[in-house]
DNA sequence: GTCTATACGGTGATAGAC
DNA sequence: GTCTATCACCGTATAGAC
């Protein structure tokens, strides 16, 4: 692989991880064998631009990653579960969750970064956009599918935040159970 | 007010903004006009113990503030309508949230340090406690109220996450329209 | 209890050889 | 395109006077 996309790579995961200001230049550097010069010859503005770099690519995944899984199941329902079931097995296996949320960046920059902020709310909108041509297709409204939609982005986000606060799959799973309740009594 | 009082309530509130790596010691001794000595008396162990306080005393308040709310409606649904709108005159006035969240320190702090870890743990603890005390006097099985609490205060974190990236009150406007249906059809 | 001055490590970033 | 050496700066933390 080539020595930027390695960078991105490895960046991407340490930044999920750990967030942005906890994850110093040369730990990345280090994790990927690469060389500060390497670095700033490939992202000349330094850190925030391969966080941004990372985001984007990140983008591309979750959105490639949440359709396969939409296109296998015939309801949001089914489809809502079996991502959920996705987080929890990453979360199992690696005791974080990497892939799928960001949360510790958002958290951190998008008061501070307003290039990050945005990279960050077109990650989300990708997110709600499946989500609502979902509902859409199973019946629903516009106007509820919208806002279903946010709902489900909102209670999936802040379901992984309390794993990581509790060290448990628990939220994940009772919000799994839960949600399903709200989709059929609409 | 005394120092180490003044010391807590001004890290506090600049932790909750910008998070725990962002706010620099110094950062906060400006903003509270006390010197590094003062501090370091109060807080031996120096920023963490700092914050673990700032987190038990932030466990007082968000307790008393929801509690009141909650005395003050009959069912859950209104008692939770009302805190989101406090949740949301907050962000309108000031920008960022404060007093209620601290979703910024749990996704940097919660992977790297046990103590800070588990008094947020405890603080969400508090959160849904209240919740399921009000569904169980709604007349909710024990289980439906365990669960639908947790629910509630995934979606809400996650809402406020979803405002701070959006730079909006929408995605707490829509779950305060979408949470009751669910609270009313179970 | 509070102050100032200082130590020391690590940070992001740059320069220049190859 | 990649390396090493070096930069200035800011972070937390400490020491000792008052």
């Amino acid at each position: 692989m080539d020595t930027k996309s390695l960078l991105i790579e490895t960046a991407t995961i340490l930044f999920q991880e750990k967030g942005y200001k906890t994850v110093g230049l040369n730990e990345i550097l280090k994790a990927s064998n690469v060389s500060k010069g390497a670095l700033y010859h490939h992202f000349p503005d330094g850190k925030e631009e391969l966080l941004i770099t990372c985001l984007h690519a990140l983008k591309e995944d979750i959105t490639t990653d949440i359709e396969a899984i939409f296109s296998k199941h015939l309801t949001t329902k089914d489809a809502i579960i079996s991502t959920i079931d996705t987080l929890i097995n990453s979360f199992e296996k690696r005791g974080t969750i990497t892939g799928y949320t960001f949360s510790s960046i958002v958290s951190e920059m998008a008061t501070m970064s307003e290039p990050v902020r945005k990279a960050c709310s077109e990650l989300y909108e990708n997110i709600e956009r499946i989500y609502c041509a979902k509902l859409l297709s199973d019946g629903f409204s516009d106007e509820t599918a919208v806002s279903v939609s946010l709902l489900l982005t909102a209670s999936i986000e802040g379901a992984m935040m309390l794993c990581l606060t509790k060290q448990s799959t628990n939220p994940l799973k009772t919000i799994a159970e839960q949600l399903p309740n709200l989709l059929e009594k609409l």
